[in-house]
RNA sequence: GGGCGGCUAGCUCAGUUGGUUAGAGCGUCACAUUGACAUUGUGAAGGUCAGAGGUUCGAAUCCUCUGCCGCCCACCA
């Protein structure tokens, strides 16, 4: 487009496809293909989109963010890589097809079985992910497509076969029978940040085993106590310390008999109940650990159905749990067992995804063992130690800081972390079976009769190694690897700080020996306008894609960046978009007015600054390019937005182009477009594709590439500091003017005393519209009488100099302390000095003139 | 039970090691308006920084306590 065909408004969605199509044909996307020397390289994984369907104000702010990241850094000269992808989230999108398979054709993924399943899901997997990667493109996003990666394609399926050998030749990976969580409906394992607690309502029923038995116990699920193998006590429990050891064999009870024996132990908290605990060790993760410690036995009653065991006796096998609670509480009741039935609130374990009540039994599970010890250079280690030791020695630094103590939490209080899951879509267990071998490898094994493992992998054993899976790990002598890992920064969501970057530590440095990134930097949740989360239930969510449609990516973009900080949820409003869409067009007329003015638009070698306006914006410009770009560095992407926009619009477009109106053209012109051009580099990372559209039409070039700028060293506090003085002449006149009701400025005469501001006088008189300006001998600006209202005039003036000597008084009675200006440092006390000086000067303006009036 | 955060203008939020008239955007009100832009311009009003105490020459900022609101973890069986 040429310059003199911009239309009055901008409309996004004429240009953001085309200009999307033009960076990925030009290759810039690829680190391998930006011109110029590049040593510094910046380097980071996009978190993997689920493939479980269409992306959310979560992702669209998390592309956000990591676009400017990646475009400033790739401005800056660096060796820029932002590798795409997306995750087979194998729990989410199994059961997400399973749901709409049970919802279309009545079937469950039993009734058709894994092949075809599979095949399901991997349609659906597909579609997902086409309509992701459109969806990024859409927002903007400089990813690189020629490294795309799956999270479940060939290669990280090679990479995490050889991750679960080595751990499992370390030692690290182990089978075991132990209690683990189960869900019913899923069918599957869950590890124990897949839970959610709900508040339910549930009845705490307080009874014995039998009536000879010495000891009460309180459950909300009687059931379970079929399985009970042990009582425990506190140990400085004295009502109990005669039974601690003893054993009681065969109880009858609820149609069984148990033996139970009497323990102690500390985490029995002696106040609760009657103080003491039934033990059931297979059906609980407290109890199972109690179990492990005095070597009780277990008894498995509940089944992975969701049903009562055989060994759960007659009276109840084969009953749901729910059920048989009615069933043994009925049974207590008959007995005369019952000593108290009382309602209470409980924290029901549900599985995250399917909503399943989760069940712990005792499975024969894989197992990643994070406690464990082991060599690491000379030094005696855990996965968890090595895990906290990267963030604690500043290896990794968190943003905002205060997650470091979250992060820790999670390293020092994980448990072995169960890695198999029942679930048909995920990576396969590499391990194979035959009679009693066992084989573990990234292969099968040669021969006849060995059968894989049927489980698959959690979904964060893989996407834990994201970093370097995407980068040709295990591959040592990968040029990729070689040049991005360590990665410079992980970008995503705090809710996502325990599931995804915890996992990812612990793969990366106990795989690699280094840590996976230098910085994570954490967003908050998109809430609606009320602080509410999203939801399609509560039918608020606002859906990036209608936003793009409507006010355009760019101003998206600025919506979900500038106004939210790290770490903190920001609140979402289609207004707010709504704003930064005129923010955009503002830029689009600020450019079309210096582009349609300017006699050429190329920018001569030397800018030269005629008078003050010109010093005084090249000023303001080179001190907004270096706290911008400070700010951009230390990822205050909100700050430095804001500060764009305040030197953009009430800088530049306020006064320098209104200003220029009235200059020489040809001194002028040069700034003009130096100011657009610096400006436009600026916001390209916040506002990718209104700059670009604008900086095509008047440069050959693709400003994705071009280079940020530099400062000019034209920064000059004094020149700032004389304009403002101007500047306030004029707001002084327009606010006389806006106060006395005189209508049209036309009609008024303005009187200006400071000899200094004469100088001012045709930029005085342009931008406060007065027809004439003239030297006066007293201080200060007036209007010339006729039109003044004296009454009004001389009420705004009394307030004023209210205000002033309330001021003045206030700070000589500060500087008058002597233990003040002891103290306190030179700058404070010159500064106040200044100011103080600066005020009085002007109250004895304001006196001048009321004694005039 | 443990931990973390928030409370600043009508609304949404900044405020980086304590530094002196507490800022922005939106909204409100007043004024302006034929040439870049009404998706506009200029200006004004509006705050005892949740409350109480303390430290300090000086506190929105540091300490203690209290009150609401929110989140995470634990799971009392």
């Amino acid at each position: 487009m040429e310059r003199n065909d911009m239309p009055k408004a901008y409309d996004a969605k004429q240009y953001e496809d085309r200009i999307y199509s033009a960076w990925e044909e030009s290759g810039f996307f690829n680190p391998d293909n930006l011109p110029g020397e590049r040593s510094e390289t910046f380097s980071m994984v996009l978190p993997p989109p689920n493939v479980t369907g269409t992306l959310h104000m979560g992702h669209a702010v998390m592309l956000a963010i990591e676009d400017i990241m990646v475009r400033f850094a790739r401005m800056r000269g660096k060796k820029t890589l932002w590798v795409p992808g997306t995750d087979h989230a194998a729990i989410a999108t199994s059961t997400k097809v399973e749901k709409i398979l049970f919802k279309t054709e009545g079937k469950t993924r039993h009734d058709i079985g894994r092949e075809a399943f599979l095949r399901r899901v991997e349609t659906f997997a597909q579609d997902s992910h086409d309509t992701i990667v459109n969806q990024c493109k859409k927002m903007g996003a400089s990813l690189d497509w020629s490294r795309e990666a799956y999270t479940l394609d060939a290669k990280r399926n090679h990479a995490v076969n050889v991750a679960f050998k080595k751990m499992y030749d370390d030692g690290l990976i182990y089978r075991g029978n132990r209690v683990i969580n189960w869900d019913p409906i899923g069918q599957t394992t869950i590890s124990d940040i897949e839970i959610v607690y709900k508040e339910v309502e549930a009845t705490l029923y307080t009874f014995r085993y039998a009536k000879d038995f010495p000891i009460a116990i309180s459950t909300t699920r009687p059931e379970t106590k079929v399985g009970d193998t042990a009582v425990a006590v506190h140990p400085d429990d004295e009502r109990y310390s005669s039974f601690v050891g003893k054993t009681f064999e065969n109880i009858p009870f609820a149609g069984t008999t148990i033996t139970i024996t009497v323990v102690a132990d500390k985490e029995v908290d002696p106040a609760f109940g009657t103080g003491a605990l039934g033990v059931t060790p297979a059906h609980s993760l407290v109890d199972a650990d109690i179990a492990a410690r005095h070597g009780l036995a277990m008894k498995q009653v509940i089944g992975a159905d969701g049903r009562m065991t055989e060994d759960a006796g007659p009276l109840v096998a084969g009953q749901t749990t729910v059920n048989a609670r009615e069933t043994v509480a009925s049974w207590l009741r008959e007995q005369g067992l019952v000593e108290g039935e009382e309602k209470t609130a409980q924290n029901l374990a549900t599985a995250e995804r399917s909503g399943g009540t989760i069940e712990p039994i005792p499975m024969l599970q894989w197992f990643m063992a994070v406690r464990k010890e082991f060599e690491r250079q000379g030094k005696t280690v855990t996965m968890c130690s090595l895990m906290r030791d990267a963030v604690e020695s500043g290896k990794t630094k968190i943003i905002p800081e205060r997650f470091e103590k979250t992060y820790f939490q999670w390293t020092d209080t994980l448990r072995d972390w169960n890695v198999s899951r029942q679930l048909w879509y995920g990576h396969r267990v590499p391990v194979w079976y035959r009679n009693d071998e066992i084989f573990v490898g990234t292969e099968a094994p040669e021969g006849d009769g060995w059968t894989q493992d049927p489980d698959t992998l959690d979904t964060w054993f893989s996407a834990g190694m994201w970093t370097f899976t995407t980068l040709g790990w295990p591959d040592l002598d990968s040029a990729d690897l070689r040049t991005y890992h360590t990665t410079s920064v992980l970008e995503t969501g705090y809710d996502i700080l325990f599931f995804w970057v915890v996992r990812m530590m612990l793969m990366t440095t106990y795989l690699m020996d280094e840590v996976p990134f230098k910085t994570v930097y954490l967003h908050g949740l998109v809430r609606d306008e009320q602080g509410r989360k999203m939801s399609k239930s509560l039918d608020n969510i606002i859906n990036p894609l209608d936003m793009i449609a409507k006010y355009g990516a760019d101003a998206t973009r600025l919506s979900l960046v500038i106004g939210s900080t790290p770490g903190n949820d920001t609140k979402l409003s289609e207004e707010k978009i709504a704003g930064y869409r005129n923010f955009t067009n503002k830029l689009w007329n600020i450019s079309r007015f210096v582009l349609t003015s300017v006699e050429s638009v190329g920018v001569p070698e030397v800018i030269v600054p005629k008078t003050l306006a010109d010093r005084w914006i090249l000023s303001r410009l080179d001190a907004t390019l270096a706290s911008v770009t400070k700010k951009l560095a230390a990822y205050e992407f909100s700050a430095a937005g804001e500060e764009l926009r305040d030197f953009t619009w009430n800088d530049f477009a306020d006064w320098y182009l209104e200003i220029a109106k009235i200059q020489d053209r040809a001194a002028t012109d040069p700034i003009l477009l130096h100011i657009l051009e610096a400006v436009m580099r600026m916001w390209h990372p916040f506002m990718p594709f209104v700059t670009e559209q604008i900086w095509s039409s008047f440069k050959e070039t693709t400003l994705m590439i071009e280079a940020w700028p530099v400062a000019g060293g034209m920064h000059d506090e004094a020149v700032e500091r004389e304009f403002a003085v101007v500047q306030e002449a004029i707001v002084t006149i327009r606010n006389i003017r806006a106060t006395q009701k005189v209508g049209p400025a036309k009609k008024v005469s303005v009187t200006v005393s400071e000899a200094s501001l004469l100088a001012y006088a045709e930029t005085i008189k342009w931008l406060a519209r007065v027809e004439e300006l003239t030297l006066g001998d007293k201080q200060g600006i007036q209007l010339v009488l006729g039109t003044m209202d004296v009454e009004a005039e001389h009420k705004r003036l009394t307030a004023e100099r209210d205000q002033l000597y309330a001021y003045v008084t206030a700070t000589e009675a500060r500087l008058a302390n002597a233990e003040f200006t002891a103290k306190a440092p030179e700058t404070v006390v010159a500064q106040m000095r200044s100011r103080r000086d600066e005020a009085a000067a002007k109250l004895a303006a304001i006196k001048a003139q009321l004694d005039e009036i």
